[in-house]
DNA sequence: CCAAAAGTGTTGACAATACACCCATGA
DNA sequence: TCATGGGTGTATTGTCAACACTTTTGG
């Protein structure tokens, strides 16, 4: 920053954004991925994504292009969680030219349609399985792997979970969260436990019950709380704590 | 990532990198602060930091600019602890133009000259506790703060505490390290165990010891160890878990 | 009545705290 | 011998994982 400012000392980067759009389907963890029309990785998927406009910032960037790609209500994608994951840098990870591009991770609710039919171009984009997105364009599969990492880590220590649910959801719902991003199974009775426990964790919902399997005890409904830290962390079983 | 590559559908951003430089002097967290020399902002201290090279990855650019500023050795400046911490993209963080920028923590051990004089230029490098650091210029406040708040919560749950300690330590050293950033006391008989009872944090340095205060019983010395995760964490005490 | 899902209770192992105490060194 | 910092021991307290058990629904 104590450079001298001359127009001409600076290369003249592309500056995007690339959004690892993540949700919880069916028992699986789901990213929102895009097939590429065009050269380079043409029929490729990859992430979505774009350049950033003269006045916007990179957040600002993100949920226009999130809006665009998945065709979600303005008011749902100003709500949800965006998160800056990391900015990516390599001077060679587009072959055209040098793109640096600031990467988000956004995690969604499980969406009623197929959604991300962005503009009824509906082989365009797609929930696909994190495990079953492979091959993809410049070096998504590592912001994707980034992302996972990064979001397995945020459930630990915040209350992150509850932006994977719809507006009110069951402990059950929640618990299914943690146990498909972290891929172990968690006790029932203690996952319980623990999260009323955390003041602001969730807030339940007065006299509200939900059918969930269709058989079963209808489960009490809960909404997210404000709190955003989780103290102490519940943490994930038996994952390298050996000691 | 799926817009035409025209290259004037793009503005052309300047990319920078920005260096929260920490370390811990005295009792006190300090930051590495550079005297701006003009215009904006000039006489005003700033977080040292430059343009990336149109051949550098940000990572790259700022440990040139780190070796440049600090006068560090090469080597040094390779092995230290370097770690992106956000990218700031507001349009107008830069009076001037548009400038997006990368920022990185370093973490560096308390260094035994006020280093940081930069090529002789003794007035422009100055570490400063991180208390005293107001009126930078840009968005430098809030990327500080950013960095702290990141350290703050890193030290829970990493091992990162070792990269604020020089090669080898004492387990006092490292204590002071948490007290520093924390701004809170341990109790050492406690800490002194959480410490050895974690797997690689650190290791011991078979038969060696070192005065440390001048007075009472040399202290044994450690290294970092092969872990980088800390299972389970170390929280800090009386912050917010009540409950 | 059975299966399935929600929710409660209880117990034992273990971890964290608080604090008393001992050790080695310099002045 | 006293102050200072390093290091050990221990009792109490709390937390958490494991699992048995009850409740409420649909078939």
């Amino acid at each position: 920053m104590n450079a001298v400012y001359d127009p001409h000392a600076f290369a003249p980067f592309a500056v995007t954004v690339d959004l690892a759009v993540l949700t919880v389907r069916g028992g699986a963890l789901h990213v929102l991925l895009i097939r590429r029309g065009q050269e380079p990785y043409a029929g490729a998927w990859a992430l979505p994504g774009g350049f950033i406009l003269p006045r916007e910032s990179a957040e600002t960037a993100a949920r226009r292009e999130l809006a665009e790609e998945t065709g979600l209500a303005p008011e749902l994608v100003e709500a949800l969680h965006l998160e800056q994951l990391r900015t990516y840098s390599e001077p060679d990870r587009d072959p055209r030219m040098r793109v640096v591009s600031v990467a988000f991770t956004a995690l969604v609710p499980d969406l009623p349609e197929p959604a991300a039919t962005g503009g009824g171009d509906a082989d365009r984009a797609r929930w696909v399985p994190v495990d079953e997105a492979v091959g993809l364009a410049f070096d998504h599969a590592v912001i994707l792997a980034d992302a996972r990492s990064r979001v397995g880590s945020k459930l630990e220590y915040t209350c992150l979970a509850t932006a994977f649910c719809p507006p009110e959801f069951t402990l059950g719902e929640l618990q299914a969260v943690y146990e498909t991003v972290w891929g172990t199974a968690l006790d029932r009775p203690n996952f319980r436990r623990k999260v009323l426990a955390t003041p602001g964790f969730v807030e339940a919902v007065p006299g509200a019950a939900r059918l969930t399997g269709g058989r079963g005890k209808p489960a009490a409904l809960y909404r997210p709380g404000p709190a955003t830290a989780l103290h102490p962390p519940l943490l994930r079983p038996t994952e390298g704590h050996q000691r």
